[in-house]
DNA sequence: GTTGAGCGTT
């Protein structure tokens, strides 16, 4: 049953009504079109004083004791944007040691800089009018590009922003987009880092079948350890990739075979991009790219990786959710967010490279209306077929449905646990379904 | 049918 609740942005203010859906569930993605970046939801609980959360599973927050009752939800926000606390994250202390307080600080500085951040995916038509109104959302831009081919003038659906601050950058790649339509990502322009973080989480899966949806592989896989992404390229090529959260876990696996469907696929290391399999060495010819690092050459996880199917750029898409479990269920909130962005979200939290004890993680909404207001209604030719499938679910064992996705992702106290997100987007499944991973097809033409 | 989309005229 539809109703509406209440929701304030902060304790105390006036609260905006939102709707939940008819299973009585409010989308994270509803809850976030009227609250940018909001990433769950909390009450005061009158008999202990205490503020509850509320259960975040697959993009959905679940009412208390089953009934939302009348009372006034709070949005929730991550950590690093609460402006209540500022000194809430680890990053903001100061340095114990006073010889170093100096270094420290600077270095600590040099992390919290505002960067370029690249903006991929984007519609051919949207402009960098449509990119500054959506953006500006998160905090006051410095720039915005729209890169175009200087002879058609066309768009190349990917462009660049800068925030004047750092914590609406962090706030922006937290998040995906739903821009013009297309679920868009934000992230730091060739990071390495990022992807080489990814490398050793994930596994190169061979020999697969056609009928090995990214779902299938997911569950399948789920029983080693958490799966964050499944990347089955498309048009079908027998082959996929499935990355953990736990890089022990995708090692272990390595160089295994196993049956899947009662099919023998191998399993081994996924491999850079340009790696010369034939010479076992890297492509080193690149000039595109001689000022050090090469895009290509390691996988960030990609559009593939983190698309979602955004059902149909409506204000509350009625995708079907499928379970979720573990983590997820702690509800700390719930970002849409893909591997590549946690790394990088991860890496300027931290400030430190590695994989902390983080937050946690739940996803899987079916919304497109995800994050900021989206801009533009449709995507013509979003709904394209021969998108690749991928799943991710950072601490989810449940199995989702296809046709929906969005993620979740928790950007809990002083880092995260991981993010999920999940997609499924079986072939056929979800009419109309647009959205990431589905490779726009170039106005008037081929793609490229 | 065993390696993934795309990274900036400065």
């Amino acid at each position: 049953m539809s109703q509406y609740i209440q929701v304030a942005e902060e304790e105390g203010e006036e609260p905006m009504e939102v709707p939940s859906e008819d299973d009585g569930t409010l989308l994270l993605s509803t809850l976030s079109a009227q609250f940018p970046g909001a990433c769950g939801l909390k009450y005061r609980n009158p008999d202990t004083g205490a503020m509850r959360g509320i259960r975040l599973s697959d993009g959905r927050l679940y009412p208390p004791d089953t009934e939302w009752a009348n009372r006034i939800y709070v949005a929730v926000f991550p950590k690093s944007e609460n402006k209540k606390k500022p000194h809430a994250t680890a990053l903001d202390q100061e340095p114990i040691n006073a010889d170093n307080a100096v270094i420290n600080r600077k270095k600590m500085y040099d992390k919290k800089r505002c960067s370029d951040l690249i903006v991929l995916g984007l519609p051919w038509k949207s402009t960098e009018e449509d990119l500054r109104k959506y953006f500006s959302n998160f905090g006051e831009l410095l720039m915005v590009q729209v890169k175009k081919d200087p002879k058609s003038g066309l768009s190349k659906g990917f462009g660049f922003i800068r925030f004047g601050d750092y914590e609406s950058q962090v706030k922006c790649m937290t998040q995906r987009h739903m821009i013009d339509g297309r679920w868009c990502d934000v992230r730091i322009p060739n990071s390495k880092e990022n992807a080489q973080q990814m490398m050793n989480r994930k596994v190169f899966v061979g020999r697969c079948t056609d009928d090995m949806t990214a779902e299938d592989l997911r569950h399948y896989f789920s029983k080693y350890g958490e799966v964050v992404d499944v990347f089955i390229p498309k048009p079908f090529r027998a082959f996929a990739f499935v990355t953990f959260a736990d890089p022990e876990v995708s090692q272990s696996l390595c160089g295994e075979d196993h049956i899947i469907k009662g099919a023998s696929v191998h399993i081994s290391s996924a491999a850079p991009k340009n790696y010369d399999r034939q010479n076992d060495k890297k492509v080193i010819n690149q000039p595109a790219y001689s000022h050090g690092y090469n895009p290509n050459h390691w996988s960030q996880g990609g559009r593939g990786a983190t698309q979602a199917i955004a059902t149909q750029p409506s204000p509350i898409p009625a995708g079907n959710i499928p379970n979720n479990l573990g983590l997820s269920n702690l509800s700390l909130g719930a970002f849409q967010l893909n591997p590549a962005m946690l790394a990088a979200a991860q890496a300027m939290l931290s400030g430190q490279g590695g994989w902390g004890p983080v937050g946690l993680v739940s996803q899987t909404g079916a919304t497109p209306a995800v994050g900021g207001t989206p801009i533009g209604t449709t995507q013509p030719g979003g709904g394209d077929s021969s998108s690749q499938t991928s799943v991710q679910s950072f601490g989810s064992i449940g199995s989702n449905s296809q046709g929906t996705a969005a993620t979740g992702v928790p950007v809990s106290a002083n880092s995260f646990l991981g993010w999920g997100s999940s997609q499924g987007s079986e072939p056929g499944s979800s009419p109309g379904v647009g959205g990431w991973g589905t490779p726009q097809s170039k106005p008037g033409g081929a793609w490229n």
